[in-house]
RNA sequence: GUGGGCGUAGCUCAGUUGGUUAGAGCGUCUGGUUGUGGCCCAGAAGGUCGUGGGUUCAAUCCCCAUCGCUCACCCCA
């Protein structure tokens, strides 16, 4: 038997209606807050991830899924959505459109990693963009559409975390802090601390090993070193944030994994989603566009994991679905009349009705079985003297009331049922 | 890449201290008189007991390997 991939899941019927209620819970608040989709290919120019995410992170080195087209391009299925947002902005000029672009999606990402709960290797992530403006506003805003789409799916147990990087100088001075006040004790971390000593300091921070965080008890915090600007406008970040009513902590810890944050970067996380806690992430990236061949260009944006959000939102119970219902079953009393009743069943449904039958040709009472399965909120007979006389048969399905009604008057079928 | 747990019907799981035809619940299908559902009742279909090898008179059960799933580390959404 064939099977999917490692990693990869299908959307079955069954489930696909949770799917659709949060595409349009994102859909609406990026609406209402004037962002625009933006969907750009699955794979890209293996190049690209490598100049914006980082050369030496994780994803470009261990966890893409990059081949080589028959031209010997290489080829990569994209990690993450920034980078081809970015470059699409930049190819299509979108900042000479207008100066402030706000962009949102929705896509399926791929990282080949070992498959756990909450992670997968083809997963799906919801996220906007908000590109050409220094403002803090839109760090703001953005949060707040992130919160505000986790608050409408139901979900409590939230709690977001925020931070800033600071501009590139003012962290690299933080480093070099960082890395006077570890040096003495760079023999006492832990073997993987001393690998980010060397190539990502400020990821130590995300070691939990106690003994590292010990060490890490007097260290000197980011925050505490921003550059002015980053200052100012993390200051500002924090008080728009209380404004709207957005609770958060900060986490002046909270280190993202691409290399291309600066300033703010944020986490919504949960405690009911195993041991991947972030349900999503997002930040600052002010050199991006830059850094990728476009004018200097300010931005900011996340990106949210949907199979993770939508986890959670199962252990916490937080939404449930009306059952699948549909307007109408048709019940052939008779076999011959089985073209008679696909043709009412096609006219009923050209008047949008929700209308279906039985293609089996199974019993009258298997018929009934499966429009009570179909939670039809109506049955019609079709046959026998009612049909004989030109008459056929509605009847409804929750108080069991039947009502006789002509043949051929579509128009008080339509009226009944729409009732 | 490293480590733990698990693989018996479509689903959730029993079971055999190795011994004839492997079970339940749910689901599916048919029926409980001529043309009517949900409840109830009866019956049926559906399993190479993940795969390969070994031990044995005999393996779904023991041993080995292998594949798959899953959780965790790591990383991230």
């Amino acid at each position: 038997m064939i099977k999917a991939i490692k990693g990869t899941k299908d959307l079955l019927p069954s489930n696909a209606s949770r799917w659709h209620y949060l595409e349009n819970i994102v859909k609406k608040i990026f609406v209402n807050f004037n962002y625009k989709e933006i969907r750009t290919p699955v794979f890209e120019e293996t190049s690209l991830f490598a100049r914006s995410i980082g050369e030496d992170t994780d994803i470009v080195e261990k966890e893409m899924y990059t081949f080589k087209d028959k031209g010997d391009n290489s080829l990569t299925l994209k990690p993450e959505m920034t980078a081809g947002v970015v470059r699409a902005f930049i190819e299509h000029s979108l900042g000479g459109q207008q100066p402030l672009n706000k962009l949102y999606y929705i896509a399926p990402m791929f990282r080949q990693e070992r498959p756990q709960a909450g992670r997968l290797r083809e997963f799906h992530q919801f996220g906007g963009e908000a590109i050409g403006s220094l403002s803090p506003l839109l760090d703001a805003e953005l949060i707040q559409i992130a919160y505000d789409i986790l608050k409408e799916l139901g979900l409590k147990d939230l709690t977001v975390k925020i931070n800033s990087l600071g501009v590139p100088e003012s962290r690299e001075n933080y480093k070099n802090l960082l890395r006077e006040y570890l040096h003495d004790n760079k023999e006492k971390l832990s073997e993987e601390s001393r690998k980010r000593f060397d190539t990502n300091i400020l990821r130590v921070f995300d070691s939990k090993v106690e003994s590292d965080q010990q060490l890490l008890k007097d260290a000197p915090l980011m925050i505490d070193h921003l550059d002015d600007e980053s200052q100012n406008d993390f200051e500002m970040v924090k008080e728009y944030l209380n404004k709207i009513d957005v609770p958060f902590d900060i986490d002046s810890k909270l280190v993202r994994g691409l290399d291309y944050y600066t300033k703010t970067t944020f986490e919504i996380i949960s405690s009911k989603v195993g041991s991947q806690s972030a349900l999503l992430g997002g930040g600052r990236y002010d050199l991006l566009v830059e850094q990728l061949g476009g004018k200097p260009t300010p931005a900011v944006g996340f990106a949210a994991g949907i199979e993770r959000i939508l986890l959670a939102c199962e252990n916490e119970n937080s939404f449930t679905l009306p059952e699948p219902a549909i307007d109408l079953y048709l019940i052939r009393l008779e076999k011959e009349l089985e073209t008679f009743v696909n043709e009412l069943a096609s006219k009923l449904r050209r008047e949008n009705l929700s209308v279906d039958f039985d293609y089996l040709l199974r019993s009258v009472k298997a018929q009934m079985r499966e429009a009570n399965k179909l939670n039809a909120r109506f049955a019609l007979f079709i046959g026998g003297e009612e049909y004989e006389q030109g008459n056929i048969n509605l009847k409804n399905m929750e108080t069991g009331e039947q009502k006789i009604i002509p043949l051929n008057s579509i128009e008080e079928i339509i009226k009944q049922v729409k009732a």
